[in-house]
DNA sequence: GCACGATATGAGAACGATTCCACATAATAA
DNA sequence: TTATTATGTGGAATCGTTCTCATATCGTGC
């Protein structure tokens, strides 16, 4: 059933039928043969064919690193809220961390599967760098800084020198569990704050006490349980994420100690898990729908033509202080 | 750029270039031509026009309700693993549990975005039935059950059934905190399931100690809450999913009440969340991740012509019992 | 010497829409 | 009356591919 039949049937030209589908000039007579045909025939317009022509798809590719994460799917739903409303729908690609699936979706999404792309990134490789330069499709970058790009993304650096400053307030003796440092944000930036506001406080961690974690619980149960085996004195320990934070505490508890009593942890991004452990954890908040709103804005601009220049904007935080941190009763 | 900018440049016809790019005959000397002008120019085929004319994407759509839930992530692990062994991408869709955003996808996938389509549903209304009998691409259903339909689903009664058996060990006064009924699998089956095992032991639970929640912890959380103000002597809760249990027994913790001393609970999927709340959960585990496998099978067997028929595949469970359940230090 | 299969190539017709252009017609302004 | 404008319409080109056909060359077996 395509636009040639319907013609036919209405007894009209295919132009005639393509005007009546985009709102041209059409007599109230002929918009009625046709619309009863259409009815009749349940017939839908090719989205391909209309691609090939119009070169819009009304879609926005997301390309995430996982999708079963309190943060990104925030983000997603920030992301959602805004595009939705301005008639785009959103097509999301699960690239489970691999720099190669990364690659290949946004092949995917370049070859015009879509208006616009939003990537939740985490690596950048020289890779990914040529990959978006030869991008003929609007991108912008969520949740890392990327020069030359439009992009929202976390204040990494202070978020983990204040967090790291409120563990200051009791704790000696730290460690520190953190993501890889090709992440630029959760990797590198953390690092540095946490390291920076050590280094005030006059105290040097030595790199044995400096882990690196994959972004999930079991890697930083067992990073924890490392770090605990070979320095017995820790008081103090940082995790990048959330998640890692949860599996550490787990391990720290399993090994008969005590949070915070013994051992205070901390985590970063105000997860769901952050809430349900016991104790809560002391975190970072980051306003993740609000930046996924900010992005899809962004891109909106960029797509209207009304920005023709990159853009960034780092996002602002929040310590919340929980029972991690904490004795129990304890008052700030 | 376009396939025809390619001939012109390197001296062959359009359809040789095609044929280039589709294994067909070219001689060494013509193939070596076109192969320095695509490197030269970067030339990348369209994958409209393809379309266009093939029919064929490469691409599986997967339609959820919700990205950020440990289950469905499971699932499209399963999915991702096995179609990728096919040479096919995916491109997911978020429903955020919205009727309406469902059908739009089922609407954009099926103008021939995708060559077939995984739908983890909750709820068939009429239009979705209406709109996947108009569909002309192949799907199969994951999560529940839809006659005539292929799909891979969860024995959800028997499950059920045995969760509350085991809970009948030590329970008396039982409440239920459920999702919506309209859900068959996670909503009717269960609550099925939980009412049958209980009928065989001689107890009937009155309707004021059901109570129906949304799929999140908040909402286990308030239900519980309601619950337990309005029947103080329960001893036993079940809730249909773990978030919802996770948030009853923060409730329950709340009351200054003890798990599972006062009151047992259990949740169903196995989350994350389960291991990680203090006492575990107790609940039932199913393997998403391989019924997310079977279903893209079958997908690939439809999508091949190797299967005519539709056919249905309902996957076992294993009840996982944890310290919700028994005091510490019980053994089982 | 000829028929046949394998290899190789290009012309041109699809695929299913949009859109420019030329040409009507009717209504309004000068 | 005559321009001028707004409203309608269909023909044909176009988007970037694939694929069928027609045609050509070459080796090989009989």
């Amino acid at each position: 059933m395509n636009i040639n039949e319907i013609a036919k049937l209405a007894g009209v030209s295919r132009a005639t039928v393509s005007r009546y589908l985009n709102q041209g000039y059409v007599s109230e007579e002929k918009k009625e043969q046709i619309r009863r045909v259409i009815d009749e025939t349940g017939y839908k317009p090719s989205a391909q064919a209309q691609t090939l022509r119009t070169k819009k798809t009304n879609l926005i590719g997301v390309i995430l690193p996982k999708i079963n994460s309190d943060s990104i799917s925030r983000m997603v739903a920030g992301i959602s809220s805004v595009l939705s409303k301005s008639g785009y729908q959103l097509l999301l690609a699960n690239t489970e961390n691999k720099e190669a699936e990364e690659l290949k979706y946004l092949e995917i999404f370049a070859e015009s599967h879509v208006d616009g792309i939003i990537l939740i990134g985490t690596i950048f490789t020289r890779e990914h760098k040529k990959a978006l330069k030869d991008l003929q499709v609007p991108v912008v970058i969520l949740g890392q800084s990327l020069p030359g790009y439009s992009c929202v993304y976390y204040d990494d650096f202070h978020a983990a020198y204040e967090l790291t400053g409120h563990m200051l307030k009791k704790g000696k003796n730290f460690g520190y569990i953190g993501v890889t440092e090709k992440d630029q944000s959760a990797g590198a930036m953390r690092k540095s704050g946490f390291k920076a506001a050590l280094h005030e406080a006059g105290i040097i961690v030595p790199e044995e006490r400096m882990m690196t974690a994959g972004f999930n619980m079991e890697s930083g149960y067992n990073c924890a349980d490392q770090l605990l085996k070979q320095n017995a004195d820790i008081d103090s320990i940082f995790c990048a994420t959330d998640s890692i934070a949860v599996g550490a505490m787990r391990c720290i508890q399993d090994a008969g100690k005590c949070v915070p009593e013994d051992i205070q942890i901390v985590g970063v991004g105000d997860s769901n898990l952050a809430h349900v452990v016991q104790p809560r954890l002391t975190t970072i908040h980051y306003f993740y729908k609000t930046s996924g709103m900010e992005a899809a804005k962004m891109l909106i601009n960029i797509l209207n033509d009304e920005d023709k220049i990159s853009r960034e904007i780092k996002m602002g935080y929040k310590l919340v202080v929980a029972d991690s941190t904490r004795k129990s009763g304890e008052c700030e």
